[in-house]
DNA sequence: AGTAAATAAGATATAAAGGTCTTAATATCC
DNA sequence: GGATATTAAGACCTTTATATCTTATTTACT
């Protein structure tokens, strides 16, 4: 569904979010099973789309503003990492598609990548940083 | 969503199905604008796999037994290529995920994913020729 | 100021997906 | 039986995704 680099963007960007504080990426890439550099090259992305900051020099690391943390969805991330590909573009791969010249699958890709849409933008990191915390939900196994 | 080779999987079964003979490989290519080497090793795969049967020599190429037509889903074609990736596996790509220890967005994912393999295994590939033949749904642009 | 601890950035390496080429096998037609 | 048209199979090439390594840059602390 996603790329490697999208999953472990998620899974990063959650485990700076419900740590609360300033993390370091060797902390990240420990709690979230990710290697190290693969990793920093994400969170540096992330940095530059404004959904994490990153903080140099010792006791730098990672953190997400208290403020904002309510508004990031996954479709932020997803779309930082991903780009736009997963919402649009035809499921079939034709270069057009659409109501008007659309391919086979058209209407039935449409109503789930909607859903998925839905779902995406819906979905809030704080949401997800609750499970986390109450050891309900994991992000490495 | 799917990988190249299953998108090409696809769309070569329907313009078989739809075609309602047999065609060679070269036609296929150029129905569905797909390289033609590429497209001969999938349907291979599709032919072990008993989802369409090729025939060798002049006037050769590939064909789908009118009989079993209606029963071929978009479910097959995709298990036959890509797995069973899609279906099953974590969201977040953790080694095991599911219900007692699941990773923090698994019952979203498991929505939505249930969602297309409803989708995959109800829409048959006869189906799908309707709209194709009556030229309201194309395999190229 | 100097040293150490962190991230940033760019170059490089490895693996997987996507795609091509060559040779073999099979069937048709003369 | 030989020539030709087709698919089968395996080796090979190319591109993209994944991952690592090296060299800055920044900051805290003494």
């Amino acid at each position: 569904m996603f790329s490697k680099a999208c999953e472990y963007g998620i899974k990063a960007t959650l485990y700076i979010a419900q740590s609360g504080n300033r993390v370091s990426l060797k902390d990240i890439a420990g709690a979230i099973d990710s290697p190290e550099a693969f990793t920093a090259k994400i969170l540096q992305q992330l940095a530059r789309n404004g959904i994490v900051s990153s903080v140099k020099g010792p006791s730098g690391g990672f953190e997400i503003n208290e403020k904002y943390l309510p508004e990031i969805r996954l479709s932020h991330i997803v779309s930082a990492i991903d780009g736009m590909n997963i919402y649009k573009g035809c499921g079939l791969g034709l270069k057009e598609c659409n109501e008007s010249q659309p391919c086979p699958v058209h209407d039935k890709f449409k109503a789930i990548r909607n859903e998925l849409r839905k779902m995406l933008e819906e979905t809030s990191l704080e949401e997800l940083a609750i499970g986390l915390n109450q050891g309900l939900t994991f992000l490495k196994r």
